[in-house]
DNA sequence: ATTTCGTGTGGGAACGATGTCACATTCCTT
DNA sequence: AAGGAATGTGACATCGTTCCCACACGAAAT
């Protein structure tokens, strides 16, 4: 391998403008308009121009464009946990979006963390990254991007709504029809999961929740809301506490992938029937949830199609920085499967 | 949100090192020496600089030092397809290694096309990444990037052994000892589904199958070994023609998660009964299968690790550009579930 | 024949950070 | 007090690209 390393295109410096004009016998602003297509440049003059350059294997440097142009063809994206399957998936949806509108995607992951988050952001800022899409913590990177002017779209959660863009789901609708769904196969208490209630995607679906029971004059019992840490352990000790306890619900709702999975493991532990003796509703509908038996009923949202739409929306702001602010909100639907069933008879 | 973008520090332009040489009383070279650490700066003075620097929020421009240095500290990460948990977890370990080492990661989804790959590559060409990691799909990327000597660390798959470095897993002994196991419980008709048996990963994996039936004098029938294409729908197919044919295998080794699930799907919709009409192993220890029902006995790579190891090596190979290239190779274990068990008697 | 225009092309100045070099200051030693 | 060493400073070139302006050339219009 020390061969090729050592073998003349590598160790001969990268070929540069410079020496694409030499070759073809013009200037280096020729070459520049000939590649780029803006301004003139004669039909045989362009041809030998490129012809030279790919002779050369030229590549444009995009660190010398971008130091001229003072912004770059790149978008950075946040996510807060690519083992998720709902993050990778989003991120999967914001990566083919963004190479199909020509970007590069620088992406980090902030592991939940606030401190990695405002890293990576200043990261970006260093980039020149020409928007960002995040799915934020805190409002504080979108506070930051912002005081440095650059575009930002908050995507799942939205922390700094009507000041940035934002693409989330019918989050409120959502928990709503999940729990509405659980009240008319006449389930009266049904416990909520849910990671906080406070802000964003948190306090719309703790409002779903809500409003369905509301609507069936169902009363409270904020014994069954349990919000949980962000990981499956957590919220299977929870749910164990809860299903095993004398009064359990006859149901639960689980606000995302994560509580769900902590919740069907405990059930599975106590050896509780589906949806016989408990029935599980999930928010996020992951892989998982339709292999296991029993299927696990979810409220769907089209993960890719988000990480996608967001891009889509960052690039409409790059290209127009000062029209309003826009949130998009993306249907969701549930889907019924097997985990859900009428209460057993007392 | 108009107004904030028209405010004092979004419109005005971002501060340079000059603006802070200004606030600070100093000449250029000093702040940069004093915020590098590169070079002399007196105590005083570099407080000064510090405190200039973060009254006006100054961030260096990473495209004027890369285009300066000529070397840029970000690298790049070309996986195959990010919805596959597989891929996402290899990039989140990559992620986590990137940043502890000081990297900016330049991540694209290939979606599995080599179109995409070429045009992905390019990109971190004109970025002038300080180097690759890549889950390859042809020889083509490492030999590109080579010649235009970025360093190159192939992940999972290996194409270029020998020329650039490789971290892998120990995909033949996987094999075997899969395999194996179910030769030991006493099957004889064991069947492979696997991508493809040509080149690396599935080259090996493929062998490893092979010497554990030629260890156990078994004869291979070419029946049994189903070469299908990269998606859970054609496994599927595959799986339901041949455990709904008559000499159906009494074992299967999906070579894969993917492949996994598709055979998976197709015993559960066929209402076989696993294990007990038919076995499943596979290779890649995707979350579903210790959820589902039989959970399903695996080879677990630790995936995660697996991106993280690739940055170290990429980081050491950056450091080091002329040593002789390495393949690390990570142990995988088999864990036995449910799905692994004796065959039927006849 | 001179002006006007349009079409291509070339020259040179940015862009922002860094490192080199020559020089200026301080401090220590004799 | 003078010399030299040690430390700090600022001007300038550099990286590869793009953009602005100037200029050349030929044709058409006066």
């Amino acid at each position: 391998m020390t061969i090729e390393r050592r073998g003349p295109l590598s160790r001969s410096r990268r070929p540069t403008i410079k020496d694409v004009a030499e070759a073809a016998g013009v200037s280096r602003s020729t070459v520049s308009r000939a590649l780029t297509g803006r301004g003139y440049a004669a039909p045989d003059v362009r041809e030998r121009v490129l012809r030279a350059a790919a002779e050369l294997g030229y590549v444009p440097d995009v660190m010398a464009r971008t130091l001229k142009q003072q912004v770059s063809r790149s978008v950075g994206v946040l996510v807060s946990d690519l083992r998720n399957p709902f993050y990778a998936e989003l991120a999967a949806g914001a990566s083919r979006e963004a190479r199909e509108r020509g970007y590069t995607m620088v992406l980090a992951d902030t592991s939940l963390s606030a401190e990695a988050e405002s890293e990576a952001a200043e990261a970006l800022v260093a980039l020149r990254v020409a928007g960002v899409v995040v799915t934020p913590n805190s409002s504080a990177v979108s506070t930051y991007l912002g005081s440095h002017g650059i575009p930002v779209v908050e995507v799942d959660r939205q922390f700094a709504a009507g000041s940035t863009d934002g693409v989330v789901v019918g989050n409120r609708v959502g928990a709503r029809t999940a729990t509405a769904h659980l009240v008319e196969l006449g389930h009266r208490r049904i416990a909520l999961f849910i990671d906080e209630t406070d802000w964003t995607t948190g306090y719309e679906r703790y409002q779903g929740y809500l409003e369905a029971l509301s609507a069936a004059d169902i009363k409270v019992d904020p014994d069954l809301v349990v919000s949980s840490g962000w990981d499956v352990a957590d919220s299977r000790r929870r749910a164990l506490d809860m299903l095993a306890g004398p009064d359990r619900p006859t149901a639960v709702f689980a606000a995302n992938n994560v509580l769900a999975e902590g919740v069907w493991r405990a059930i599975g532990e106590l050896g509780l029937r589906a949806p016989g003796e408990v029935s599980l509703v999930a928010f996020d509908d992951a892989p998982w949830m339709s292999m296991v038996s029993p299927q696990v009923s979810a409220v769907s949202q089209d993960t890719f199609n988000l990480g996608a739409t967001a891009v889509r929306r960052l690039d409409e702001r790059i290209e127009m920085p000062d029209a309003d602010s826009v949130t998009t909100v993306l249907g969701v639907r549930l889907v019924a499967r097997e985990s859900t069933a009428p209460p057993p008879v007392l």
